[in-house]
DNA sequence: CATGGCGATTCCGTCTGATGGAAGATCGAA
DNA sequence: TTCGATCTTCCATCAGACGGAATCGCCATG
C-alpha cells in the first residue's frame, strides 16, 4: 500500500493539504513542487477547486485558501460547535484577567488551537488559532493528555518528549508524573516549558460522553505573576463550557468533578 | 454545458457541499441522496476524505466535517487572517458595550458572518459565524454593499431583495438612496430590517488596495436605544482594523477618510 | 535586442483506475 | 421470521483522468 499511484482524491486533498501556516497563498509551480503532481495535472485540480470555491485566485494569479472551505470547515464539530459553546466563558475569563485566553483540542499527540483572545498587552506567545503544537509541553496539552485515553498517555510518556526550554517535560517519569498530579488537582501548569517567560494555567473541558474534548488555558509572564489567583477562574471556565456542552460530570457537585481521579 | 458527467473532484467538493449549517452530520445513505451520487460511489469518496481527516466518523457510523478541514478552512485569507487583525478591535467594542459585535464579509450578494462576540445578555440575534444573509437587510451588508465595486451594486439594487420586516428596504430605489445614505455618512444602520426587534450599526472596513473587504456592525434592542451613541465607536473600530490591515485610506488623517465620497 | 529560463496554459492520444450494479452483510422494526 | 433500509465489498467495463510536449508570456541577463 501506499505504492500505487494515487487516486484522484487524494490529489486533490494533498493540494488542500499543502495550504498550512507557513505557505498560505501559493503559485501553480510551488503547489506542483509541494504536492509532487506533475504541472498540468496541478492545474486543472486547481481550476476546478478554484471554480467551486474551495480556494481563490487574485490577480496576481496565486492560489489562497477560499471563502467557501472555511465555511465547510467552520461546521466541524470540534472547530465551531466547540468555539460556539465556549466563548462566552472565555470572554469572561479575558475580562477579568486581560491576559491571553485559548482554548485548544487533542489530535493526535499535538494540541491544535481551536479560539484564542489575546489581549493587545498581554504577555506575546506565538499559539495562533490553526496552530499546532506538541501536547506535552503546554498547559492545554497537559491537561488533555491526563484525561485522554490510557494508550495515548502511553504513546506519549513512551514517544521522544521535544524540548523547547530547560524546563520542558524531557523523560517519560516526568510526564507520567505530571499527568497523575494533573487529574489529582484538576488543572496544569506550564512553566516556562515551551517559552521561558511565559507560563500557563490550564484546565480540561468534558463533553457529553463525558471525555475531555478540549482545555482551556491562560497565559501570563513566567516572572512574579502569582498564579495561583488563576486556578479558580480557569477551573470555573472549563467547568462552565463542560456544562453548556453536556458534560454529565460538570452537573455532578464540584467536589465530586474536580477531585475524580479518572 | 453541465450536461457531462461530473469529474471526480467534483464530485468530492459536491460532498463536501452538502454539509451546511442544518446539516453537520449526514449518513452515508443521506450523503448519497443529497449529492445525487450512487451509494457504492459515495462511500468509496467518504472512505477516502475520512482517511486523510477531511471528514470524521464517530461509533454511530455517521460523518461530520473533520478537524483537519477546518484547519485548512482556517487558512482562508478572509476568514483568520482577518479575524485575526479584528480580533482586538471587536473585543474593545465588546467590553465597552456588552452587546453583540460582528464581523462579516460580502461573497456575491450575501454576507458570511465570520466572528461575533456574544453577550450572555445582549439582545438574540441568530445570526451565527458561517451563516450568510442577504447584503440587503443586515448593517453589514449595506457597508459592505455601498462600498462594494458598482457592478455589484447594480446588482443588488435591480435584484430581487427579500423582505424579512415590513421595515426591510423593499425597492431599489430605497436601497440605492440608502447606499448613497452611508457613503456620506461612513455607517450603516438597519433599524428593525431583519428582526423587528433589533437594530444594527456597522461600519465597514478597508483593506490594503482601499477596498472594502469586512465590516464590523454591533447589535443592540430597537426599542428606546439611542444607537447615536454607538457611531463613533463603531466607526473607530472599522478604523483600527483598517488600520491594522494596512488600509491607505485608516492612515491619511481621519476626516478626508470618513467624508471621502468615493 | 536577442537569448534563456521559468511559470502558466492548452492540447490530445493513451491506458488506468474510477465507476456503480449487484450481491452479501447488518440492523431494526413489524 | 420476514421485510426494508442502510452499509459494505466485489469486479468487469470503459469514461475520463493523465501528463508529456508544445506554446505563450514574462522577466532578467548578456
Amino acid at each position: 500500500m501506499g505504492s500505487s499511484r494515487p487516486s484522484v482524491t487524494e490529489r486533490v486533498l494533498s493540494i488542500l493539504g499543502a495550504f498550512s501556516p507557513g505557505r498560505t497563498v501559493m503559485s501553480l509551480a510551488e503547489i506542483s513542487r509541494q504536492t509532487g503532481l506533475p504541472a498540468a495535472t496541478a492545474h486543472r485540480l486547481l481550476g476546478e477547486l478554484t471554480r467551486w470555491g474551495a480556494l481563490e485566485r487574485d490577480d496576481d494569479g496565486l492560489y489562497r485558501v477560499g471563502l467557501r472551505l472555511w465555511e465547510v470547515g467552520a461546521l466541524a464539530p470540534r472547530g465551531l460547535g466547540l468555539r460556539e459553546a465556549a466563548m462566552p466563558f472565555l470572554e469572561d475569563l479575558y475580562e477579568a484577567t486581560h491576559e491571553n485566553v485559548q482554548l485548544a483540542v487533542l489530535d493526535g499527540l499535538e494540541v491544535l488551537y481551536v479560539e484564542r483572545i489575546a489581549g493587545r498587552d498581554a504577555v506575546h506567545v506565538f499559539t495562533q488559532i490553526g496552530l499546532r503544537f506538541p501536547a506535552h509541553a503546554t498547559g492545554v496539552g497537559l491537561a488533555l493528555l491526563a484525561h485522554a485515553h490510557p494508550d495515548v498517555q502511553e504513546r506519549a510518556i513512551t514517544g521522544p518528549l521535544r524540548r523547547f526550554t530547560p524546563k520542558t517535560l524531557g523523560s517519560g517519569g516526568q510526564l507520567r508524573r505530571a499527568l497523575a498530579e494533573i487529574r489529582r488537582t484538576g488543572v496544569a501548569i506550564s512553566d516556562g516549558q515551551v517559552e521561558l517567560h511565559a507560563l500557563s494555567v490550564a484546565a480540561p473541558v468534558f463533553g457529553p460522553a463525558d471525555i475531555a474534548v478540549a482545555a482551556v488555558s491562560i497565559v501570563v509572564p513566567a516572572d512574579g505573576f502569582d498564579w495561583r489567583v488563576l486556578v479558580p477562574a480557569v477551573r470555573a471556565s472549563a467547568r462552565g463550557i463542560s456544562r453548556a456542552l453536556g458534560a454529565p460530570r460538570a452537573l455532578r457537585s464540584p467536589d465530586s468533578a474536580i477531585h475524580r481521579s479518572d
